[in-house]
DNA sequence: TATTCCGTTGACGTGAACGTAAAGCAAGAT
DNA sequence: ATCTTGCTTTACGTTCACGTCAACGGAATA
């Protein structure tokens, strides 16, 4: 009989409220266990939370994940079920590969900010006056 | 004098409703100027959409962006503006690296759920019926 | 002149993801 | 026996990011 968890514990470790695990398991997308009508998490859960939380800093929304976990567990269908899983596979990794190029995009931009502003930092370290030239970032147009 | 846009082009290109980039003007993250009582958003403004999309991509809220945005803009503020403007930067980089750990590893385990399945699919084409130890992806235990 | 487009400004509605009381049970400590 | 602590359910409230009318304005076209 493998570990089991209370809903604090859970709440401590993962740094969300109680009313989040219990609205997370409203929406199905948890189905802990009951010692008298007290919530007892299994590993299984523990997993499942893991994954949601994960998948919510990514910007899947409950439902998405919702899915996403329901494919986890394979149903009853058969290899029809199964051809739509992989699709569903399919296109949560094309989305998350989109997201991540347009992450690297943002921090390319980011970057370029920051490298314009250690400029015009370190050029006041020198100069006490500012350079005309180096007012505006220069990634966004004036116009 | 460089290029314009109406409302129309930018909701066209950039798939979003003029209703939303009303909005975004009310957030104080767009400010197109007019012509009578008419929008006309520039390339400034046009490039500041580009940064909004993205952003909101990534799952940053109106509110951060308008504050990212803010940032590209260097107010009249001397030194210390300008080094508080670096904390937000190096907060957002760091903030983007770890989602994209996080869009790392939600990847990592989409593929495997997809292999499974694919090894599952695999062995039905050669024997008709499933294996036992098929059963469950082996990513979430069973408990 | 009438119609038809675009575009405008309110103002209210909506769905997602919780927050926030309010009120109560059950078990252990004092 | 009461008190505190932890957990429960029920139910209404809130924030964000828009959607959805309604009613109107000017410009071009029929």
């Amino acid at each position: 009989m493998s570990r089991t968890y209370t809903i604090r514990e859970l709440t401590r470790e993962f740094s969300v409220t109680a009313r989040t695990l219990r609205f997370y398991e409203q929406e199905g997308l948890l189905s802990p266990s009951r010692r008298g009508q007290a919530r007892i998490y299994s590993g299984r859960d523990r997993a499942r939370l893991t994954l949601i939380l994960r998948g919510r800093r990514v910007g899947f929304s409950l439902a998405e994940m919702r899915e996403i976990l329901d494919l986890y567990t394979p149903g009853d269908g058969g290899m029809a079920q199964l051809a739509h899983s992989r699709d569903k596979f399919v296109q949560r990794i094309d989305a998350l590969e989109r997201q991540r190029r347009d992450i690297d995009e943002s921090l390319a931009e980011l970057k370029l900010g920051l490298e314009a502003i250690d400029h015009r930092l370190a050029e006041h370290q020198e100069t006490a006056r500012p350079s005309p030239r180096a007012i505006g970032f220069g990634m966004i147009p004036a116009d």
